[in-house]
Formats: C-alpha cells, structure tokens, sequence
DNA sequence: CCCGATTCCTGTAGGC
DNA sequence: TGCCTACAGGAATCGG
C-alpha cells in the first residue's frame, strides 16, 4: 500500500541510477491500468534523458526535455531496478530500458496504478491540478487544517485521507497519526479545535518523515527501488494490532470500519 | 458543495 | 487438498 513515504523511498532508490541517463526503449505489456496507458507514450519517452525524478503526492514524475511521465503505484504498484536482461514476471506491466542497460520495470498485480503522460507543464494534468498540498511542506499545519475543516461534518479520518485536503496520507498513516495526537477517528472534523489541529499536523509530519527513515512501510508488497522491504511496519502503533494492548495505557486497541477502511484506534487515549 | 457508496483489480487467508 | 468468499485499499466517480 504505497503511501507518501514509500513512494519517496522509491524515488530515493532509483533516481541516482536514472537520473542523467538517455530511456533507450520502452517497453508496454499491459495498457490496460488505472487508466489506460497513452498510445505513443513510447515514442515520447525514446531518446530522451531523464532530467530529475520528482515526486508529487503519491505520484513520481520522470522530467524529460520534452515533458514528464507521471507513475503511480496504486495499490500493489512497485518500481524496481533489473540490471540484467532477467525476463518478466507475471504483473511486470512496463520496462523503461537506459541506455547504461538499467531496467525500470513496473509491477502490479492489481493494476491501480498508473503510466501516464504529464506533458510539459505535469502540475496542470488533471490528476495532479487540483491536489492539496504536500504534508512535509510549510503550507501544511495546524492554521491550515482548522480552517479547511471549519463547517464540515466529514469525520477527521477521512478528511485527512483525502488528496484535495493533503496529499500522501492514506490508510496507515491515517491511523498513525490520529493515535499520536490523541483524537479519535471518527471525531467530526469541523470540531476539533485548532489547538489540536496544529497536534495533528506535527503527528502527520512526524510519522511520515520517521517512515521515510526507515525506509517505509512494507506489510506484502512493497519493495524500494534496491528491492528491500521498508521496516517502520516496527514501528506502527495502532495499525494492524487489532485487540493489542495499547503501547500507552494497555487499554486495547480496536478496529472499525470508517468510510469502508479498516481504522485502528485506541479506546481510550483518542477522544 | 458535501459526503457516503461504488467501482476498478487480484493475491491471500480463512472457513468448511 | 480444494473450493468459495471476504478482504485488502488509492482515488475517481456517481448519486442523493
């Protein structure tokens, strides 16, 4: 489940290996992801050289002189590096070959994510205008959330999933983050003092730069760029420990469904 | 505009 | 062992 710091462990992975380097090939197997892979997105990518990797939101944007790619992994989505000519694997869906003979080749066995073409001007794709902004920017804190939230009935869980409020927080950070500022999940969002919203922004600015620490978060499928597995699963409080102890006041920990997601809480410290 | 439900998809786990 | 079902959830879209 590839959320904010696993997309950005992927960057970090394969961009000194891409970055600087001519795309030789490129090469589709399978068209049919998220949304279909743009006919002549080949023909765009051959022969140009890969400026930068960025990553917006959960997006990674490849920069060419001639515009960038947008990739996104979905759900099950991972990006890694082939340095031999190793053949494809079931779910291998797009190679983009250098001219060095690096691989980046694209799995993913649910097809959610996504091959796209930004153009020149990626901030203006319709997938990306209208994003809110990144968490680990200045623009995200606690001024922010209280007035974004103000009038709205949305419970705090959701509103925090949803990209047009911040980007890059999803499932398990969501949780992660409602537990280490003390609120509970349902808690209707235009009801939380801001007080407790600029708690909440630091919680959400915390745990993600601490999982990029460790690289992210790998439950099943996840794999950085160099093929290994994130560690900050150690490091989850309330996600998936379901009837476990709370690590604070032993009080146990609960699942509920909210918005059809599975939320961890605790039953007694999240008000 | 707001917000909950639905939809896409396949591997895995649990029940029998 | 094998079959069936439920579940996992990013995020656009639909409908009330």
């Amino acid at each position: 489940m590839p959320e904010l710091p696993e997309v950005e462990t992927t960057r970090r992975g394969i961009a000194p290996r891409l970055e600087g380097q001519r795309i030789a090939k490129v090469t589709v197997r399978e068209r049919r992801l998220r949304w279909p892979v743009p006919a002549g997105l080949e023909r765009k990518l051959r022969g140009q050289t890969v400026r930068s990797i960025e990553r917006r939101a959960k997006y990674l944007l490849l920069h060419t002189d001639a515009g960038a790619a947008l990739i996104h992994l979905g759900m099950t989505g991972s990006l890694r590096l082939v340095i031999d000519q190793a053949p494809p694997d079931k779910h291998d869906h797009f190679d983009i070959a250098m001219d060095s003979g690096v691989i980046l080749r694209f799995n993913d066995a649910r097809r959610f994510g996504s091959f796209l073409w930004g153009g020149a001007e990626p901030s203006a794709h319709p997938l990306l205008a209208k994003l809110g902004p990144e968490p680990l920017s200045e623009m995200f804190n606690g001024d922010y959330l209280y007035r974004v939230s103000r009038g709205r009935r949305i419970a705090i869980k959701p509103l925090l999933m949803n990209a047009h409020v911040v980007v890059g927080v999803g499932n398990i950070y969501a949780s992660e983050a409602l537990f280490r500022a003390g609120i509970h999940p349902k808690r209707a969002a235009g009801r939380i003092s801001k007080q407790r919203m600029e708690k909440l922004a630091l919680a959400v600015q915390d745990v993600l730069a601490q999982s990029i620490r460790a690289g992210g978060t790998t439950l099943r499928d996840f794999y950085g760029g160099d093929g290994r597995p994130g560690y900050f699963r150690q490091e989850l409080l309330v996600y998936g420990r379901d009837g476990e102890p709370c690590i604070r006041c032993s009080a146990p920990v609960r699942v509920a469904v909210l918005g059809q997601r599975s939320t961890f809480y605790c039953i007694s410290c999240q008000r």
